[in-house]
DNA sequence: CTGAGTTTGTGCCGCTACTAAACAAAGTAC
DNA sequence: GTACTTTGTTTAGTAGCGGCACAAACTCAG
């Protein structure tokens, strides 16, 4: 009887591996219980058992014994598992041109606190983003909740991989200012734990539409959105965004959709950044914009006070005829199979859904990659739930890394 | 003393999870000794040593215990490692404007055999697949050698998942054509082992340039080529083409780049097809392009003979503006790494590279992305190299499922 | 209400494919 | 020739899984 035994085996022996991907199952939705999860991993139950339990004592989920309101189908009721309402939270922070706005994002997307700050956008991004940043910091210390890190959703292509902001035009900021540097030292410096990340607001939409919005289950995500001044779109590949090489793809803002149309500072003329943002819908409706509020919000105003109004109906379909174009331009290069739209791109397709199909579907090449699917985006504030998920990140690709434990 | 023994060791102990990735490093020459592969594999040595091992035993590498002119460094010289030349081959075949070609392709993207059939294309697909087939099958025969399975090159896009060509125009062929099944269906006829499959030209020729030529280590590689008439483009994102869902991805042939081009059957004008492709060229040149040979071969011809020819020159330039334009409107929603040209383009890019590259980074949004390197092909008949890739992919992904051996 | 059938959770055993560490081999440097 | 460096090999140990048997929690038929 010597003392040693053949293996003293450590409490988790499995699942090691299989911790971020639960994770992210039961984060995106796709693993309501414990079954579920046993076959969308592709493990025994005895590795999903152990997995749903270190999570859970990681205190990321819940896994709920009491079955309750089970039924269904015959057999035993497969626990439920649900996100730890009370579990640790990311801090997002988004900044836009008219103004800001701080949240707690929860895992499986849920936005647990918010403050909106509409002071005047400065011209320093130090300030703005120290604001945004202590917002944020306020609603941590009132919550008490843990902190995994930090995401910021910027109105700009941020390059990569300095993360300099290339075209912050309509914030006013100094083109190239290192936003992700001044952002992650602020959040430093109000003393928030875990790491801090940038990412481009529209790219940052998509990704959040894909887990929890209208972008759910698609392999290839398009995203079009507009907001301000401009085009923004986004591409998430098998779940990734993808960025290109320098963080500048899907700045689709170029297309030629008018060669008639209105010169752009390109070079070129009839790009779709000038014939189809707000400033052009105004515009092609025969308003003068006013200074108050931004252009994305006068061109709703006008859509919902006066959507007959014959101007804006003629408007309504020089634009969708346009975005069609673009968007078909788009769908035979990067062959998606959905198309989400954000910003006055959702307006327009909610004033005229068929218009916009027939035309994508039109010019799109043999038809067939044109009857991709066109949707509305569905989640309320989905760059700042996007910007959460780069700070989830971490822990969804390794638990227990992340999260401190066991530094691997 | 019971006869149960703690555990009677099997051959293979180790290394299977790595056979796979350890076989792409040896393939593609990223791993030219032992050492290499353990540090790119992150595996101890004992681990790539049976990995090594096992693949030999499998004939697929071999390992060189001899150092002979190793040298370089201090230490212990590591063994070489290569592919076995005597090793399986794929069966690689492609169709084009001027014929076919049939051709037998080792690990390494080597071509072992090879031969063109120049007979007259025939409207009927099954006709001339089973003409290359059986090419081919006469290639096996004569080799001697083992064949892991089949791809075909094909000058049109391929729909997914069923594998039809969906714009075989410069075939005669009818649109829609179930290839990827004829093929198959040859395949077996003619007693070949293993599986066959299907592609695009110009998405397997972006493949093998990615793998064994001048797309090595890109991340995000565009290739743009035009053969007969119009244009192909293709993406290899992370070392796997990206078709996008339906294969329809990267068909670049109608962004417009020149609104006062001419029509094009597409419905627009000026489009990248009509605006670059050989019969432009031939067109923008002053020539009057003949029914004998391909519209390529022509423009090659006229480009060699003539280079100084004050029409051609003018085409010349004229082609390098529409083409960089093209590619700018490509840079500015891919952002890739690096961009290869082939056909015609690659002459383009030969006659006057400064003049491409100024247009593109011209065009491009902040110059950055613009900087992309721009590069010849640099492989012969990367098409059907390419296609050899399609056959040889199993066996990357998995050896010993692939070769029969313990099938998985 | 009872027993059969179905599906899910858990404990135990063993295996597989790795790592770690010590050692041997084959070169270079001085 | 000796010290040093780097690579290959052998052996022992083990993490993280799968497989299996069994228990648990339901539905359903009668």
């Amino acid at each position: 009887m010597n003392g040693k035994a053949t293996t003293t085996r450590t409490r988790l022996d499995r699942g090691r591996n299989a911790l971020g991907p639960a994770l992210e199952l039961v984060h995106t939705g796709r693993a309501p219980t414990r079954a579920v999860l046993t076959a969308e991993l592709g493990v025994t139950r005895a590795t999903a058992g152990a997995v749903a339990a270190e999570l859970e004592a990681l205190g990321l989920i819940r896994v709920d014994s009491n079955p309750g309101a089970a039924a269904g189908s015959q057999g035993r009721p497969s626990h439920r598992l649900a996100v730890d309402e009370k579990g640790p939270v990311a801090l997002a922070a988004q900044v836009h041109a008219d103004g800001f706005r701080a949240a707690l994002v929860g895992l499986g997307g849920t936005i647990v606190a918010t403050a909106p700050g509409c002071v005047t956008v400065s011209a320093d991004p130090a300030q703005v983003l120290g604001a945004v940043v202590d917002a944020g910091a306020a609603l941590l210390r009132e919550s008490g909740r843990r902190c995994v890190g930090a995401g910021l959703a910027a109105p700009s292509a941020v390059a990569e991989p300095e993360g300099t902001a290339l075209n912050p035009l309509h914030l006013a900021w100094p083109a190239g200012a290192p936003v992700r540097e001044i952002f992650a030292e602020r959040v430093r410096a109000a003393g928030i734990e875990g790491p801090a990340f940038t990412g481009n607001d529209v790219n940052l939409a998509a990704l959040a539409e894909h887990r929890h919005g209208a972008g759910r289950g698609a392999r290839d995500l398009l995203c079009v959105a507009t907001g301000h001044r401009g085009v923004g779109g986004a591409l998430v590949l098998d779940g990734r965004l993808h960025t290109g090489s320098s963080g500048l793809a899907l700045e689709v803002g170029h297309l030629t959709v008018n060669p008639e149309g209105r010169p752009c500072h390109c070079g070129s003329r009839g790009c779709l950044d000038v014939e189809t943002d707000p400033l052009a819908f105004l515009t092609a409706a025969g308003r003068v914009p006013g200074p108050e509020v931004s252009l994305l919000q006068q061109s709703r105003d006008l859509l919902r006070t006066s959507p007959d109004d014959p101007g804006v109906r003629v408007a309504v379909g020089e634009l969708i005829d346009r975005l069609g174009l673009g968007l078909a331009g788009l769908v035979n290069i990067l062959n998606p199979d959905r198309i989400i739209l954000g910003g006055l791109h959702r307006e327009l397709l909610d004033a005229d859904p068929e218009r916009l199909r027939a035309v994508v579907a039109d010019r799109s090449l043999w038809g067939r990659s044109g009857g991709v699917p066109i949707l509305p985006c569905t989640l309320d504030h989905n760059s700042l739930v996007g910007a959460a998920e780069l700070a989830w990140q971490p822990v969804l690709d390794d638990p227990l890394a992340a999260l401190g434990r066991e530094p691997a």
